[in-house]
DNA sequence: GTTAATTGCGCAATGC
DNA sequence: AGCATTGCGCAATTAA
């Protein structure tokens, strides 16, 4: 994840080789739908144009036509699927939690409209009580005012606190 | 989304035609590293061994050489390009949606930790009070006690309900 | 039927 | 040396 660099034509190996045809047109290429592998005399690193008998070059590291590089491409295309898999698992997985993430707020949210009623109820049984307080604690008396003992933040409602 | 079928070696076409090669171990074919990709005589559809001159293949719509095929080519290279950058993003979008929720969730349970708790304590208030009454509604009663009516907020009672 | 969108796959470059 | 990731192109399939 940093490198994005990487023009048309990628390619060429000292020896082995691979192409991508790329270019907008390549009608001309291809005289026989090969697929387009160029096959030219293997040259010797020095560019001196001599031409290598094709016999032991250096370290068949990178010859496509070797076991060994056979081996390491499906060795990769092994890892490739693995790791495709695990990407696509991955993905899976989040979607996963956002439902269940979505499905714990709704639980929440249904909790906190609980509370709120509960404690509102709680708040006016309190306030009648103070009501009933200033009515009788009080000698006969005249009529008790709205006298409001405790008028605490409360009122029909939720006090949101966010 | 629907087949997931595709055995090792897809390829061939009446035309044009690809390979993908796959054997364990190919090191006997490409006798020069090539790239694989049969050339054989275009045979009829009927399958009568007629040879075809390779002259006018009806509609050259699969052969890789082209212009057509080359434009198709093209613009798959870019429709592909662009799903995979819209799954890319869905995925982050996904991931960025789950972090969001987790906050939400934070917030909401925090909330519903201070309304249990505001909850708790006007519930112990009402049954201080409530004793308060059976212990002094008889005698006269003595100084005044813990009857705190009007203590909001504060004292650690606990009575989650959950 | 044509075109665009998806999907699986292999290759090579690069990261670790 | 070796697996893991990632961008890319090809072809088959599936939606539009």
């Amino acid at each position: 994840m940093s490198k994005q660099l990487q023009q048309k034509i990628s390619s060429t190996d000292q020896n082995g080789n691979s192409v991508i045809q790329n270019q907008p047109h390549s009608s001309a290429l291809n005289p026989a739908g090969l697929q387009q592998v160029p096959q030219f005399v293997p040259v010797s690193p020095g560019g001196g144009g001599k031409a290598t008998p094709l016999s032991k070059m250096k370290k068949s590291s990178t010859d496509k036509n070797t076991d060994e590089y056979r081996q390491r491409r499906e060795r990769n295309n092994l890892a490739v699927k693995k790791s495709r898999m695990r990407s696509k698992q991955k993905a899976q997985d989040t979607q996963q939690r956002v439902d269940e993430l979505k499905e714990e707020n709704e639980r929440l949210e249904a909790k906190i409209k609980l509370l709120s009623k509960e404690l509102s109820v709680l708040k006016d049984l309190f306030l009648e009580h103070a009501h009933n307080l200033a009515d009788n604690v009080q000698p006969p008396a005249s009529g008790g005012g709205p006298g409001d003992l405790c008028n605490n933040n409360n009122n029909s409602g939720s006090n949101s606190s966010q």
